[in-house]
This record gives C-alpha cells, sequence and structure tokens, in this order.
DNA sequence: GTCTATAGTGCGATAGAC
DNA sequence: GTCTATCGCACTATAGAC
C-alpha cells in the first residue's frame, strides 16, 4: 500500500495547508464546547466568532509586545468588545492564555502523528517529519512564537506540559534517526545532539519569521536547505534524495 | 607570526574565561562613569556594588518572569535596596532595561571582534568565530537569554539596535563563509542560508540553557559538534578538522 | 448578550526625614 | 546615601443597566 506522502512526488506546502484543514472557526467551535462552563455566550455563532476574534487579537498584540504588557483595555479596544464581554469568555486573564495554550498544544499534537505514521521508509520519514514541522509551524506562526515567549509566564503546570512538548517533538527525531542509524541507511555518531540541532532549526523559522520574510525565503526553500544540512552529516552522498 | 588562536592546540572554555576577564566589576564601573549623569550615588566603591547587586539581580527575576512582570517592588525586595535607593541609579524602569541592554551589546562586540581578528586562514577564522560566540554567550547566558526575550518591550530605537546586532553577527558569518567560498577552501551553494542556520545552533545554546545542562551537555561538545555539522556542509572529507 | 461604571489593588515614581 | 510614606494612575475584575 502506498499513501500519498511515499510517492516520488513531496508533499509541498500548498499541498499541505489544503491537507491540514486548519480553520480557525474549527478550533473555536472546540474551544467553545470544552469550555462551556465557564463561557457565558451559549448561541454557538456568536460564541465561536467572538473567540475567534479575542484569540486573534491577543496573538497579535501579544507578538507585539508581550502578553502581560498587554492590557485586558487594549485587548477589548483592538477587538471591539467591552470589557464585559471578554469576560464572558474567560474568568481571568491567565485563563485566556491557558486556553490558546492548550489549543495549540492539542493541534500539533494531531497534525504531527498524522503526517508521520503515513510514512514507513526511514529516510522518507526523516524528510516528512522535518517538512511537516515546518509547514505546521507555517500556518500557525504567531500561536507558536506566542507559545514560545509566553512559556515563562504560565504556572507550573502548564510551563510542564510546554516542555514535555519541546522534549516530545525531539524524541520523535531521535527515534527517527535511532531506527535509520539500525538500518544501516543513516551513518551518525550522536542521535540526541543532531535531533537537538534539528529542532534549532526548525523552531529558528517561526522564532525569527521577520529575517525570513525580509529576505524572501519560501517555506519549502528553507524545508529543503534543513533537510539538505541533516542528510549531509547523516548519510553518505550516492542516498541522499534530490527533494 | 603565530598567535595562541593559531596554534595547533585549538582554544577551549576555561582559556576563553580567562583571556574575556570579563569581571562583573569591570562592567558595573564603566555603566557607572558612563551614566554618571543621572545616577546619584558619588562614591564610586558603593555605586559599582550596588549596580552589580542591581543588574544582576534584575537578570534573574527578569529571567524567570519576564521583565514588565518583574515590579520594583520585586526588585527592591530581591536585591534588599529600598525603592528610593534603586531610583539613585536610573531615572525610569525603562531607563534600568537600557543601561543592561547597552552595555551587553558593547561587550559582545568588543570581545568578538578580539576573538576574530586574531586569525588569518579562513578555515580556522570559521571555527574560532563559532567557538568564540558560544564562549561568550557561556559566560553572559543571563545577558543574551535577558536581551533575547526582551527585545519587544524595547523602544524603537533600541529594538533596531538589537536587530543590527542580529545582522551583523550573521553577516559576520556570511564574510567568513563568501571568503572561504572565493578561496575554493569551502564548497557550499547558500552562504546566506548556512549563516542563518549557524546563528540558530548558537542561539539554541543559550535560549535552551536547561535542556543542555539537563544532558550535561559541555559547552566544548557542543562547539565540537557544531563545527562538525557546519563543516560537513561545507568542507569535503579530508580538509576537515580534527579539533 | 453586551454595555458602562466603578470597586479594589498594586504599580511607577517622588518628596522629605534621617 | 538610603530610608519610609505617599501620590496619582492604570490595571483586573465585577455589578447592574439595557
Amino acid at each position: 500500500m502506498q499513501t500519498a506522502t511515499e510517492t516520488l512526488q513531496p508533499m509541498r506546502f500548498s499541498e499541505f495547508r489544503q491537507m491540514a484543514l486548519i480553520s480557525m472557526e474549527d478550533i473555536c467551535r472546540e474551544i467553545f464546547y470544552e469550555n462551556q462552563a465557564s463561557i457565558k455566550t451559549k448561541k454557538e455563532a456568536v460564541a465561536v466568532r467572538n473567540l475567534a476574534n479575542i484569540f486573534n487579537t491577543t496573538l497579535r498584540l501579544s507578538n507585539e509586545k508581550g502578553f502581560q504588557t498587554m492590557s485586558l483595555r487594549d485587548l477589548s479596544r483592538a477587538s471591539g468588545l467591552s470589557m464585559g464581554a471578554l469576560y464572558s469568555y474567560f474568568t481571568s486573564k491567565e485563563e485566556l492564555l491557558e486556553m490558546i495554550q492548550n489549543q495549540g498544544h492539542r493541534l500539533t499534537r494531531r497534525v504531527l502523528s498524522q503526517h508521520i505514521e503515513a510514512v514507513s521508509k526511514v529516510d522518507q520519514k526523516l524528510r516528512i517529519a522535518i517538512r511537516a514541522h515546518l509547514y505546521l509551524t507555517e500556518v500557525m506562526q504567531p500561536w507558536f512564537y506566542f507559545s514560545f515567549m509566553e512559556t515563562k509566564n504560565l504556572d507550573k503546570a502548564q510551563q510542564k506540559k510546554s516542555i514535555e512538548g519541546e522534549l516530545a517533538t525531539e524524541q520523535m527525531f531521535i527515534d527517527i534517526l535511532t531506527e535509520g542509524l539500525e538500518q544501516s541507511v543513516f551513518e551518525l555518531d550522536n542521535p540526541v545532539l543532531t535531533a537537538t540541532v534539528i529542532k534549532a532549526m526548525l523552531q529558528d523559522w517561526y522564532v525569527k519569521r521577520w529575517k525570513y520574510s525580509r529576505r524572501r525565503i519560501s517555506v519549502d526553500e528553507y524545508a529543503d536547505f534543513v533537510i539538505f544540512v541533516i542528510e549531509s552529516i547523516v548519510m553518505d552522498n550516492q542516498s541522499r534524495s534530490s527533494q
């Protein structure tokens, strides 16, 4: 059986965006039903529209000047909702932070495992994992940047979740590298350090977004380069993909 | 003429720490004389001691929960200085941020250029630049982390300085790579992207410090690995250093 | 379901005692 | 040179009108 991701033609970003189907509306509908206890507004259509507005505005303002620095008055002004209306959707500023954080984590896990599991050959798996991660962070750049910057403002329990998420991503790469090592497809001394530098490169894509935009480097160009770097250190010349 | 950095034995971290002679006291003495206008305390010994205390405490608290979230009452409590005493050393919380930011930038420029200029061969220059940058960020980790995280809280003029600093570091690597390309010592297609991933790896060392500490990876181990990664993509097998 | 008005808190900054 | 006391302000969060 051959899945779409195992054909010779690799997935590119435009295809990913369609596959992922990450609609802000769907996400907000999920959040609405999960938090119905603390959300005073009961009509789905209204709640979903306002939640999308609140989250997008929060991400925008926070990524400009930080979540703590953004006052709820700022959020009220920028979103067009009054202070009272805002408090119909969360019980405290901290809860707003948690809602945004949780939803992103869940979505990340879901999308990444969907893509990796579809592939069986280990060298393809490595390429797909790098590509899928970059594409995901491209679609959800504001959330990834927000999550990266605001981790230290979370309570201890939520901070632990963030750290676990980071280490899980790295573990995924360590596992792929180790599997390739056992199959003699890869040749490398230090899977942990190798996975760490992959993670560092993937992170730079969403943390230093302004740099790549300014230089007009596309996500596909960057993905190709990261794959080139990693293949250079774990594969010999003739086994490298032309992808 | 052969300088210390061009002997076969490469500089290691212990040596760098001694060479750099980055004493907190010296830095604070510089700051004291530069800001004598706004500092009310006139006795050097007292001022230098208190400035060191203020800066160290600010870096510690800010790196835990962010500069904006740290109130001056927090700083007063943790440093043992009263609110009034704090305001003898800066005229506003924003000025405190600027003082810390400026001093770090100046020191970074000074130390980096000192080390790179001492080397002539381009492959050595690349290695020394990577090593010196990592060693510097190791010595001044709290400042680099602080600077990275708080850039968005600076005013426009200061933000521009931060961006210029980042791009200057990258340009240094682009120049070294281009020089090596012209001399046919390096072989690579994209100096800009290559410099960018070098920067991403160097940045991870001070941004994700907790990860490397937990895994007991030393700065020398990390430096060796980054150099290995970069040499793998810009040099063929036989020209690579055993460093 | 959303608004305005306001209570209560803690902030940055300063004046004046010692 | 450092302290305590306090001012004015902006914040989070809520109560009650519509």
